[in-house]
DNA sequence: ACATCTCTACGAACTTCTTCGTATAGTCAA
DNA sequence: TTGACTATACGAAGAAGTTCGTAGAGATGT
């Protein structure tokens, strides 16, 4: 088993959004969060195709069956960061953060946690 | 028309990061850099469909076409970071920073780079 | 002219992703 | 039990992406 690590598609990274905000939730759940109230059956394929893709963890002992997602929401962007910059940045992930800071605004508490971590990362290196 | 602005996939941008380091090239130059000369027609159909697609320009004057990119490096970098963050960081552009600082090592010249424009971005806002 | 090589054009097969319709089974109330 | 409701399972269709084979035009050397 070769398990190959795909990244999430666009329907079902919003599915992932929708577990990791609200946690275990049955389909219904799901798609009423997202707005698919109509698509029920849609979105029950998705999540049974991420079952089987490991994407999400399904808890069948009850009719209602719950799923929950096998990644936290932190490793899953890591992974779609590091992915990105592998294809678009040659691999740099310097590069990416800018042009992540020139594309959209971050907010001032953001740019002060950005520079809290990069200060942090400063005396680190002045220690050695 | 509706030109509906789609994210290049990834054996277009594949093909694009040919284009924006060696310039202009015909199939054969983007297929031999690739690696890929055994696979020079479905090269050759790709950015066929990249012309379609308005992803590249054709120059057709001389019988070995010349593909270019249509969009530069850094505004295709800048779509494609803001599509990731609206699609996995809830368009929040500095938690994407935060997750791209944490998941790559960046180089010290890049942090410098950083830090310089965010003190740049400091001077602004004081001056506000 | 002829064979040969190189180029573009194009269609077909195959895969993946997304959506939807329908079949089937469990639950509940009367 | 029957009917209405709600759940999962599953197949199939359609769209998009990728790959490859083949046709045919243009260039080149003999």
């Amino acid at each position: 088993m070769t398990a190959a690590r795909r990244r999430p598609t666009d329907a079902e990274l919003a599915i992932l959004r929708v577990l990791w905000a609200q946690g275990p939730s049955t389909v219904r759940e799901v798609a009423e969060e997202m707005g698919r109230e109509g698509a029920y059956t849609t979105v029950l394929k998705l999540l049974q195709i991420m079952t089987d893709k490991g994407l999400v963890r399904r808890d069948e002992s009850a009719r209602k069956h719950v799923y929950r997602a096998a990644r936290s929401e932190r490793v899953t962007q890591r992974q779609l960061v590091r992915d990105l910059a592998d294809r678009a940045f040659g691999g740099s992930a310097g590069r990416l953060v800018m042009q992540a800071l020139a594309a959209k605004k971050a907010s001032p508490e953001e740019l002060a946690e950005i520079r809290a971590w990069l200060a942090e990362r400063e005396t680190k290196r002045e220690g050695t």
